[in-house]
DNA sequence: ACTCCTTTGTTGACATGTCACCAACATAGC
DNA sequence: GCTATGTTGGTGACATGTCAACAAAGGAGT
């Protein structure tokens, strides 16, 4: 009275992918935060958060609007934004229109990291994965991405 | 006398591929540590290590080895396993033949654990991915995923 | 204005991962 | 046997992430 349904196992293709992809996530992981650390002393965390900020028009954005395009929970950005203060990366700024929020803004020291760091991140980047990459991997990646992401964003 | 070469940016397609593989992977893996842990209890890093030693034929692997196989430092699959030892999921045994080594061995509950976790777990892999893909995507993500990890695991 | 509910960002306690270092041991060459 | 060198697993200090609770505002309905 115990199995509900036999479990639908994945094929033998179907577990190579997984397993594959799940690999190449932990190895790409591991090389790319190593080449930004030695490129650029920076984090993997320390980039998104500086990339973020600098692809807006006045390089600020408010904490929660930051969080939801990083994916992150407001908790764990409003540590690490201490961290980055205190290294001059980011700072804080009051909120006109709502004495709640927290403005954050790109320091000058923090557009100079994330503008030396860029290249070379793209250089890691391509030399690590989309450079082995034919054009159609590319674009079936793009549109399989896309798909998984958007079924993960509609519904639960 | 600064910029050492014009940095070779992304194009459109490569740009989008690039930033939907980084979305998906943070957004299935938001998902799918959120099933286990609802289904199972366990932790992804739980259930990585009981299906490793789970997939071996006296249920034992020395600490480096399994290491070796996941991808993690000792020093972090030490300490994570005193905590899954601590719950009674894997048990620490000595070494015949080697006095330093260490043997760790899948307990009971570790058993009943990953045979219970199993089945919820790939019913959400193929629900959240899997099942998403064709036929012709999951053969691309398993090429080329592959290539990847040779491309890491061969040079630095 | 007042109540009720939500949102915002912060904090502290705790879980987890990283790093540098260490003691115990294995192994090769002498 | 003995020494030099590398390996193994563990440890503590610290960096980072998670979670629940919180104070301070905002905002809707009346």
């Amino acid at each position: 009275m115990k199995p509900v349904t036999e479990p639908r196992w994945l094929d033998e293709r179907q577990a190579r992918a997984w397993r594959g992809y799940r690999r190449m996530r932990a190895l790409l992981d591991l090389q790319i935060t190593r080449d930004l650390a030695a490129d650029s002393g920076l984090s993997d965390a320390d980039y998104d958060v500086l990339s973020n900020l600098s692809e807006v028009s006045p390089h600020r954005l408010r904490l929660t609007e930051l969080a939801a395009t990083m994916l992150w929970s407001k908790s764990r950005l409003s540590h690490h934004l201490t961290r980055m203060q205190q290294r001059g990366l980011v700072d804080r700024e009051e909120c006109p229109g709502d004495a709640r929020g927290s403005m954050i803004v790109l320091t000058e020291a923090g557009l100079r990291a994330i503008e030396e760091a860029a290249p070379h991140h793209v250089e890691s980047v391509r030399r690590n994965m989309i450079d082995l990459l034919t054009e159609e991997e590319i674009a079936a990646l793009d549109t399989l991405s896309h798909r998984v992401v958007a079924h993960l964003s509609g519904e639960g």
